[in-house]
DNA sequence: ATGTAATTGATAATGATTATCAAAATCAGG
DNA sequence: CCTGATTTTGATAATCATTATCAATTACAT
């Protein structure tokens, strides 16, 4: 199911499935959920291929990001993390543990009270992007 | 009234106003609503004073905004830019426009709901940081 | 004044990402 | 199946922002 979505969107794109390719997505989706740096990726993809270049890395995921196969958001620390993105178009928010630095999700769209708003002011709102930042059940000392 | 508050400040953690950081301060003050980079502050900084390191500026601004004088954050391009951000301690948005660059700012703090909602399930949340994405009103093509 | 600690600025080092370019792989037509 | 054109790859160099280093300057406390 995922990699029929995938290879049609790719197919739409006119990109190639080519080995290195396959194998960074296969990372991908065994990684859904987390977020990953292109060091990360790079890493496990060798683990599974071997014989792939760190710039195929950069490459792959800067394009899979640009066809909305995956997401690519910039976190504290100013490194780029990739994660699956499948359909979700738009809403898609993060909880950063000020502790352990665990990235949870928050699918909850509250934020469209304040899109309309804005767009009243005629500004015309195309994404958003929200972080949270404090600390997740396991570190919260109230817990 | 400005300088009264950010005194204080300095004080309250020790931190000297030396010539150099009473002149990346001055910057700060000029450029309110503006959100700089370390070298653009860095060029302002040498047009009054001519005899300022960027390690200076670096340092400076980091510590800055470590005491909360200043707010630093990262936009997409994976550089910091840091504003003057008195006493607002907390919520903070910005509308980047797709098309000119211009970044504005939303006041609205509508996210109360969903920070209730998150520490319903546990977590402890202290900050957020959200970033709408579309076009300004000058650049939007309904306008 | 004088010794101690903090600050500065030039510059080197780092880390992530991007650019370059020749070699390898893939493709389309014959 | 060949074959020349195009795309993709991977090693490596280049870039860009930020951080670390360290000797020299400055400010502070006695
Ligand atoms: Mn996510
Ligand atoms: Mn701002
Ligand atoms: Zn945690
Ligand atoms: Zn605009």
């Amino acid at each position: 199911m995922v990699w029929k979505t995938i290879s049609k969107k790719l197919d739409e794109n006119e990109y190639r499935l080519t080995p290195q390719r396959e194998v960074i997505l296969q990372v991908m989706i065994d990684n859904r959920g987390k977020h990953l740096s292109a060091d990360e990726v790079y890493i496990e993809a060798r683990g599974k291929s071997s014989n792939i270049g760190i710039a195929t890395v950069y490459r792959t995921l800067e394009k899979l990001a640009s066809i909305d196969v995956l997401y690519k958001t910039i976190f504290e620390g100013g490194k780029y993390r990739y994660e699956l993105s499948l359909g979700e178009s738009h809403q898609h928010h993060h909880i950063i543990c000020l502790q352990c630095g665990h990235i949870s999700e928050v699918e909850e769209d509250l934020l469209h009270n304040l899109e309309i708003h804005l767009e009243k002011q005629g500004y015309k709102i195309l994404d958003h992007e929200l972080k949270f930042y404090g600390y997740c059940p396991q570190c919260n000392p109230k817990n």
